[in-house]
DNA sequence: GTTGACCTTCCAGTGACTGGAAGCAATAAC
DNA sequence: GTTATTGCTTCCAGTCACTGGAAGGTCAAC
């Protein structure tokens, strides 16, 4: 299969291909007019790799992630342990996130949104890094 | 005043602000000797700028409200559309990161983290880019 | 034989810093 | 007066995960 092909099957794009190849994450093998030539295991990884980005798992989660699939041996506690430290990042994300959205809902509100000059927005801004 | 003394009324560290002067945000004057020589309204900048960093506003969007702060001709309207604008995209970050957690969450308490290999979350990577 | 779609590599840019090296300047201790 | 430390300067490179674009080779159809 050609990247084109296994871009469109994966729903990951052939730039991102390329790049997963450059970085080591998968190693597809070469026809001889130098295409990369995917086989299901290649399709199979690039899903998989697609599936852990779109849940915002690092590319070195990935590595980890694809790794651990691999292994016959593995423990679920290491997966589980590589998930919920994940998790813990995404809920710090969120809560730095939902406290800027709280105060920026309330700079928003107070401004009247006209065309004088004052501004609530702008006097929080001024008065630095806290208050 | 020089850098690491601003640096420590603003909250903005040195390396940021030569940044920030780089980029065209402050344009601090300099001393015989070559250092950056600070007035009291690069402070107060640097203040604003550290404030607006962290309710998540992108430098260029600093750029333009540090425009509308020095503009006594403004209309409080357009400071509003900016903030506005970077709150939608605020809300929008988090409920795509609220999404990956309900996801996260889910799977990671139906892995038992055990000793064996058996594991549902590399299931779910495994199923691909939706299931 | 020529068009057009698809593939290749390589280089550069994104955003907002941050680390580190190499080298002056200023100041405090001795 | 010398030394040590701290602080300042510039410049270059790296981060993260791609993404855009240029220049050129390959393949299938007409």
């Amino acid at each position: 299969m050609n990247i084109g092909n296994v871009a469109e099957q994966s729903g990951v794009p052939p730039k991102t291909i390329r790049y997963y190849e450059d970085i080591g994450l998968i190693t597809p093998q070469r026809t001889s007019n130098g295409y990369r030539s995917f086989r299901e295991t290649d399709l199979h990884k690039l899903a998989f790799l697609g599936r852990a980005r779109t849940l915002g798992f690092t590319i070195e989660d990935c590595r980890t992630l694809l790794a651990l699939y691999n292994d016959e041996g593995r423990e679920s506690a290491q997966v589980k342990a590589v998930a919920t430290e994940h998790l813990k990042v995404i809920e710090d994300k969120i809560a730095q996130l939902q406290s800027m959205r709280s105060t920026l809902a309330h700079l928003v509100d107070c401004c009247a949104g006209d065309s004088l000059p004052h501004c609530p927005i702008l006097e929080d801004l001024s008065s630095g890094p806290e208050n």
